[in-house]
DNA sequence: CTGGCGTGTCAACAGGTGTTGGCATACGGT
DNA sequence: ACCGTATGCCAACACCTGTTGACACGCCAG
């Protein structure tokens, strides 16, 4: 298909990684702003002040920008040397931070809502990234993804609640409160027995 | 613009509901399953093995479709007789059956993520519904409206990552045990303190 | 039986979508 | 200075969308 490689190829920088990136930008946006169904590539290109074709040219097709566009690392922290009593607190600080300065991930709760790709990458997130990391408290193994489910329910409910349906309590709530409100529950479900 | 009003007027029943039914039912479904943009009215009326203009006619436009079937209320049972120990089992133990039996809430969920009209309808239904639920409970009534929105924040969470998501962790597990991890959390941001 | 109206189908429209190929242009190595 | 090639724009395609109007059938009152 190609001449050379795309993914594999030269660290050497090409002229046009400044329109990549552009574009990479502009679809962050878009799809966290309108998912993926409603972001156009029409839309997207303008805000990038590009031809639509371009796109195509550098992502081959929507899907191929939005798996582009939608990589994300949760970044999460080494929880191995971390205080049991603090985990929770340490978490729900770290995700409040994660993606209040990073559109990227309100942009996949958005479209996993209706995307099939999308919500299989959700799935791979927070299987592969939070299960191994909360794996590291279970005491026992097998009880690592369900504990794992758990926090993501609350974690993803916060942040649909303040990113995406925007209720009001959950966005005028400064982040300390909601850390305050939200810490414990994390701690529970990563430690704690059932009740 | 109509001859009578479509609302207000006459339980005398017409010939057609049962395709206004069927219609109805179709449309639950495939926006439950798909949301709001990829849910087309030509898939909706095949289903319900009818023309596409049919749904024109009863229901207006896709709009007044989709406000048609979104109609929905939580049910939530009275709350000033429950025990304070139990409130929150009760509640996790009710949403679980509510949604479990009802698609409509799914397709609120798919669509409010990227229809604000259905966004905003979710708000109405959280701040209206469960918050005057909540208020009976919280001691501090100003306090009512954030301890509603972080009681959404984990139920909303809940159904996301069960039936949106479809986190295996989640969709695994049976509701008693959801219920015994989930229902202290609920029980604390009810009744609880910060921490 | 005979109209009128509710119910339903068919075909088409206008607009928007992702996507494609061809053409201009300006860069960068030789 | 030259020429290949990367970069960009333009116009068009085939398709799908919500929506509309004209036409056929069958029920029910008179």
């Amino acid at each position: 298909m190609d001449a050379e490689h795309p993914d594999a190829a030269p660290p050497r920088s090409r002229r046009s990684d400044v329109t990549r990136a552009a574009i990479l930008r502009a679809a962050r946006n878009r799809f966290a702003e309108d998912g993926y169904d409603r972001a156009t590539i029409r839309a997207i290109a303008a805000d990038a002040r590009i031809d639509p074709s371009m796109v195509m040219r550098y992502y081959g097709s929507k899907e191929g920008l939005f798996a582009a566009a939608a990589e994300f690392d949760l970044r999460l922290p080494d929880l191995s040397g971390v205080s049991p009593d603090t985990v929770g607190e340490l978490l729900v600080r770290h995700f409040l931070h994660r993606w209040e300065g990073d559109a990227t991930l309100a942009a996949l709760l958005r479209t996993a809502s209706t995307n099939p790709g999308a919500a299989e990458r959700m799935r791979g997130i927070f299987a592969d990234q939070l299960s191994t990391a909360v794996a590291r408290f279970a005491l026992d193994p097998t009880e690592a993804p369900r504990r794992a489910g758990l926090v993501a329910s609350q974690i993803l409910g916060l942040a649909l609640t303040r990113y995406v349906l925007r209720l009001p309590p959950m966005v005028d709530a400064d982040p300390a409160e909601l850390v305050a409100w939200v810490a414990p529950t994390i701690q529970r479900y990563l430690l704690g027995s059932r009740d």
